[in-house]
DNA sequence: TGCAAAACGTCAATGAATGCAAAATTACAT
DNA sequence: ATGTAATTTTGCATTCATTGACGTTTTGCA
């Protein structure tokens, strides 16, 4: 089932990565908004019709991977070992499935710049974040399936305080311009935060 | 300045009304993607064009009271105590600013009618992640000004985890049909984990 | 009263998205 | 190889949100 692609098949997943390439060069090339999706069509030799057979909307071909993350993670959750604490857990999954490249070369060629692309725009922002969110609804099952010990609310709100800690966290970060570095070091914050809790938190003087 | 509504003011402010409680009815009734900005201006007595000097677009009129709401959150916080653990503020936030009804009758009136209408168009959950996330980046600066022990990454992802957790939870309640009453103990139960941490959840047996 | 600013409305245009039916392409069995 | 069925692609028309330019009406105020 996997295997024999077809010339069918090759030829669609030829067309769509050249959509990819094409969508996000002209987007960094002249921006989002004043790229239109004929422009876009046109890079892969399409009609115009044809990209929405290819992707549902605009902004679709730019979380072209996201599936792939996803899968990942649920993958991760999977395997997990018994008795393995959520928490250890989680950490693997934050590290594995948001940070590793998973979508092989394309995501990596893209990584950067769609960051700033979409951080840039916000019909973007908006998109990212509602894709994420039923990541976690998807993650929240999973994690539920993997750790019988957890009922549904607390798989829910495990997924959730992670998540919402460092996507607000590299939020805030990238609004006051951090390096991505420092980044990265406060998303390792974020999980201790939100993996031991807001108690964990500085007391005031 | 805050007195002197002014004819000008208190005409637009009934304009804007109008459009409000036209609008969720005729959402109500033919639904939000069958209902065009026309028939929404319509009901106001005002030309299509004039609406988007009311609202910036069409789903931005579901959430009309959304300023007021991260309003008083912020108010909240700077109302925070001296010495106020972190985790106790966070809950008064919790309770006043996302369960009060902000925006006095109006908001009681659509409140359960709009979040079903939320929760079953897709161009208004991600708008409504979008605003929430924006919130969530004022609420992080709020903190960290009433926090002074606080960093801005220790803010962001006490603010990140604690609506993270609650978001998701809440979405998975409503994903598998839980009652109000359960969905608001669940609620409960999100902020609880969130500011124990995910260490505070149950071991494998 | 009369002027300047604020609102409003008309008109036109752009561009995303969708439905539909015809045309082209590919897969597959004979 | 050939014909047929299944799949894709495409052109076309249409709807609708959104925006810009520009003229007209209201309202606030000197």
């Amino acid at each position: 089932m996997t295997s024999d692609p077809g010339l069918r098949q090759r030829k669609k997943m030829r067309t769509r990565q050249a959509l990819i390439e094409g969508a996000l060069r002209l987007f960094a090339e002249k921006g989002y908004d004043q790229t239109t999706v004929a422009e876009i069509a046109a890079t892969a030799d399409i009609a115009t019709r044809t990209f929405f057979s290819y992707f549902d909307s605009k902004d679709d071909i730019v979380f072209f991977d996201d599936r792939s993350r996803l899968e990942r993670a649920v993958e991760i959750i999977g395997e997990r070992q018994p008795g393995e604490p959520v928490a250890d857990l989680m950490r693997r999954v934050i590290d594995q499935s948001v940070f590793a490249d998973t979508d092989s070369e394309l995501a990596r060629k893209v990584g950067p710049a769609r960051t700033r692309l979409i951080a840039s725009v916000p019909a973007l922002q908006a998109r990212e974040l509602h894709l994420l969110f039923d990541i976690q609804l998807q993650l929240t099952e999973a994690l539920h399936l993997a750790c019988p010990e957890l009922d549904l609310v607390e798989a829910a709100a495990a997924v959730g305080s992670l998540v919402g800690a460092i996507k607000v966290v590299v939020a805030a970060c990238q609004k006051r311009g951090n390096r991505p570095e420092q980044t990265y070091k406060a998303v390792q914050r974020a999980t201790d935060i939100a993996i031991d809790g807001l108690n964990s938190l500085p007391r005031p003087a």
